[in-house]
DNA sequence: CTGAAAGCGCTTACAG
DNA sequence: CTGAAAGCGCTTACAG
């Protein structure tokens, strides 16, 4: 199964009439030659279809002039679409970029890390859900030329970029409480991550302000998937005095907890506010569209590469400003009907029917 | 900035007393050694981290025991979770597997595609929409162990693996104009690739067999991206006659088509009914939710892997069934507008006024 | 400025 | 069975 085996520097060189060590630094453009001279390896190039071996020149130089992307789950579509710009902007500064879907498996990230050891990449990427594996801040310390990238993993000795989390919390907790809602219930993700704690943490801090307290009952934190979302309003549902609004603090536990309600029978925002965060595309086609805190994916991948490949060169990176966050409003939050029936005066919320009507 | 030089395996020869062909060919379970012997080597490796240096291994062994995907857009939903599935299967294999985003620029797919020369990977899952490029064929050709997943590259020797477009299409038209249905719309990707035409091809067939013929005022093709189907909805709604029902052969189009129905102010199912292709994730939770032609991502990434590994190990690859498709109806048709008009018999299509009504 | 030669870290025919 | 040596295709200090 042995193609014609491709040409070499050597063949180029015999066929040029000069040395292999002139051919490599004429086409690494060290050196500057006599027209008549380029133009012959220019020939002798083209008409034996040289093409340049990159595993020969990466174990022989130590670079690869290409990145890594290290994702727990390619199709989770938020860092789908911090991986595509990411590539984006690799490619504008002369770099590869390659992808790896570890599965949220460390043994798997550990094996992805080691690539910078062979210089298969000249850095990576980090988009890791192990905040608190030990093995994985060593080899993140031992690599350098690491980005972490949209979640943290304490200890590691990397750059880091991360959004704004406790905003984006704050702006949906304040947008709830400005339509009236006083039981607020927080869904969010695996509670070690940076972007739960942060998250979590402003959500606290905004009902504090407000004179609110956060009930553990409606406190859920599970993955950030639709399962968990599902998983978080059939347990509220179930509750005596369930929320009148929900933080979900991703989309895909929004669209869990959507999901969940169609099926409990549970009209939102009539009975159920929710606002998401991410704001991944599409989510203004649901039903109902939802309002969620937008971080930009473009942004996170344009800056994350920008960091990598400034450090791969040794430059100091300053402290990193948060990727900004925003509200944007659309048809998922609207007054809690408590509220109006506080206005009515007719029923507390502990003995009303439960919140489970058809549409 | 260099880091500590990382131990070799002549390191490890020699801390463990024997030849470096010694420890390579053990280490390669190409020899069995004495128990003795293959603990001092066990140590060895332990002691000095010892990490065999993939780079070199592929120099001189010609294989990496690594597979690539190439991808337009990994931020396109079905192409990614292919992606994640593709990466399983080859993980359970005892591959990797590396992504690469082209971002539909033919000389991307190219220089990806000459990552095979180098055994930066041993083979190639190529999903592309270039399909008349001359020199993609060439390239195909010449690189060997490359596999066309999704769309065709006519001409290439390849061994394929394509969705059963023509069935999936049959369905969603019969679905349909079962419905009741006669003016019902085509929306389309770029017409030259292989899913457009098969699509296309059998929607007209069933029409036909329905003694209905397209009415080309009725038939778009763009990307397949939401822009396109915006812009397809918009063009129908213009019309004098605008269609009861599309037929979007692709989930990404319907969302387009869906998002222009809300800016006109068609509702759907009601006053237009819609299928789409492919079933991505959570279209159970649009407004409304859509009913569609589902083939499995997961089939198609574990599927291609398999050939390809298959094809890389020189097996004979016998001609490969389609990606099974079926329908899922949700509730994004009902019966047409029209018909009820027909029943009542007091407008017929072409008086009737646009189909532009507020929720 | 140019080129012969060593070296990057492996694998593997070849000889002992 | 074992090991010394050549080779994979580049780059680059070193000498001319």
């Amino acid at each position: 199964m042995k193609k014609p085996a491709a040409s070499t520097i050597r063949n180029v060189a015999h066929a040029a009439g000069v040395s292999v060590t002139t051919v490599s630094r004429h086409l690494n453009g060290r050196i500057k030659l006599p027209a008549e001279t380029s133009e012959r390896i220019r020939a002798a190039v083209a008409k034996l279809e040289y093409r340049p071996n990159a595993i020969a020149r990466r174990l022989s130089k130590g670079r690869s002039e290409t990145i890594g992307l290290i994702v727990s789950d390619i199709s989770y579509p938020f860092f789908a679409a911090i991986a595509s710009s990411a590539e984006e902007e690799a490619s504008r500064l002369g770099y590869s970029l390659v992808m790896f879907n570890s599965r949220n498996i460390a043994a798997k990230e550990l094996a992805f890390l080691s690539r910078i050891d062979d210089a298969q990449v000249d850095g990576i990427l980090l988009m890791t859900n192990h905040p608190d594996d030990g093995a994985l801040v060593e080899k993140i310390n031992a690599c350098s030329n690491v980005v972490l990238v949209d979640e943290d993993v304490p200890g590691a000795m990397a750059p880091r970029l991360f959004a704004d989390n406790r905003l984006g919390a704050q702006l949906a907790t304040d947008h709830l409480l400005a339509h009236g809602h006083e039981t607020i219930a927080f869904v969010g993700g695996p509670p070690a991550l940076l972007s739960s704690r942060e998250r979590f943490g402003a959500f606290k801090d905004s009902l504090k302000n407000s004179g609110l307290r956060v009930n553990p009952d409606h406190v859920f934190f599970g993955d950030y998937d639709e399962q968990s979302g599902l998983r978080a309003i059939l347990q509220f549902a179930a509750l005596d005095n369930p929320p009148t609004a929900i933080f979900a603090s991703a989309d895909m536990l929004a669209l869990g907890i959507l999901q969940g309600c169609r099926k409990l029978g549970i009209t939102v925002p009539a009975e159920l506010s929710l606002v998401g965060f991410d704001d991944i595309r599409n989510v203004d086609l649901l039903d109902p569209p939802l309002t969620a805190i937008h971080q930009s994916a473009e942004e996170f991948g344009r800056r994350a590469v920008g960091l990598l490949i400034d450090h791969i060169n040794g430059a100091e990176i300053p402290d990193v400003a948060p990727v900004a966050v925003k509200l944007v409003v659309r048809h998922s939050v609207a007054a809690p009907r408590k509220a109006h029936w506080k206005l009515a005066g007719n029923a507390s919320a502990e003995n009303r029917p439960p919140a489970r009507v058809g549409i």
